[in-house]
DNA sequence: GTCTATACACTGATAGAC
DNA sequence: GTCTATCAGTGTATAGAC
């Protein structure tokens, strides 16, 4: 499909992933236009050919993007890892290791809110699917003795995705272990149960 | 000491109080003087009566201040629930639930980046050593058959905040449980491991 | 401690040429 | 697709009155 009749669409690729590398890494109050216009080569008013409504719907549409991403890594990654508990988390852990961090907490939590309410509730509901519900399905065969298994499986999802992201945060000096060990080790851990070295309440 | 002759730095309280609300819910990028003279109706300038430094003063004082608050309160909360390890997380989880978040992930990522390099280092280890070390003084008890006890105390420190940093930032909408009973199950979670249903392989 | 007034840079955005 | 030119709005910051 679409063969010679559409070698474009290159440009736009191009100021998308420029508005994502720095939407990511500072966050969409601290980056300007001409922020990414600079990173491009070109002039911020060139920015308005690639998106019209300007610096929002440029956030919103390189945001649905990596949260595709996203999900389609997640649910590829995790499906290769066969039926394995701790491979599943593996390799769901490299794969949101091997991506630009996306920051789960600020867009939540600062990001949103610097836009309209209603772009900002679409994009809520489309990390939800992307991240939460694909890990929430790895964490489905954990047993729970509770009444609300359901509910009990998103928040280790939630608490899974924290850990990861905070791995990814860490300056790259923060320790001399690489990145995906660190993962491997805490998803260990919490497979395990941490035990109390020698102590006796 | 100082009785009647420094009932003073009220006005100043109020002012690191406001500045700190605001940029903990939106980000150092988000958050405007005006904004913050506006919440404590009053006039963007006189806010550099109290910060001649100007906005990264401010930001600089209040983190500053949050973050020994928080040093002092997770050592409060650790010493006075006893030995034991879950009480230990229970406590400290309950006291970082009790305060505005402090969006460590948000901070070390994004705020730092806008501020002096030199400022954003001191923020650094302050944080590390409010926050991170506290913790890793609990997680010291976990028995590790590692060569590098140390550093891995330090992850689990690391993710813990990352855990309850995540609960923090939930839509009060998200789930129909208080944080602290989520924060607990994910601390019992954590503890006695996770048990797959009914897996082999 | 807080105000008014103001300087001045930066930001998002529009119009129109190439 | 990208440019130049331009603008209104907003942001930080300073000076000085009260």
């Amino acid at each position: 499909m679409k063969p010679e009749t559409e070698p474009a669409q290159s440009s736009r690729q191009r100021v998308l992933q420029a508005a994502e590398q720095l939407f990511s890494e500072h966050g969409y109050a601290a980056v300007t236009l001409r922020d990414i216009a600079d990173a491009l080569g070109i002039k911020q008013a060139s920015l308005y050919y690639h998106a019209p409504g300007g610096k929002e719907e440029l956030f919103v549409q390189v945001t649905e993007r990596g949260l595709k991403r996203h999900q389609q890594g997640l649910e590829s990654a995790i499906a290769s890892a066969g039926m394995n508990l701790r491979d599943q988390l593996q390799a769901a852990a490299r794969w949101l290791l091997s991506q630009p961090a996306l920051n789960y907490g600020r867009m939540l939590q600062s990001d949103m809110r610097a836009i309209s309410p209603h772009e900002a509730e679409r994009l809520r509901v489309s990390a939800y699917r992307s991240l939460i519900a694909p890990l929430t399905q790895v964490f489905a065969v954990v047993q729970s003795h509770s009444s609300d298994h359901a509910a009990k499986t998103v928040y280790l999802a939630g608490a899974f995705l924290s850990i990861i992201e905070g791995i990814h945060n860490l300056p790259t000096t923060f320790s001399d272990q690489p990145k995906e060990a660190m993962a491997d080790y805490l998803i260990d851990t919490w497979l395990n149960g941490l035990q109390p070295g020698s102590y006796s309440s």
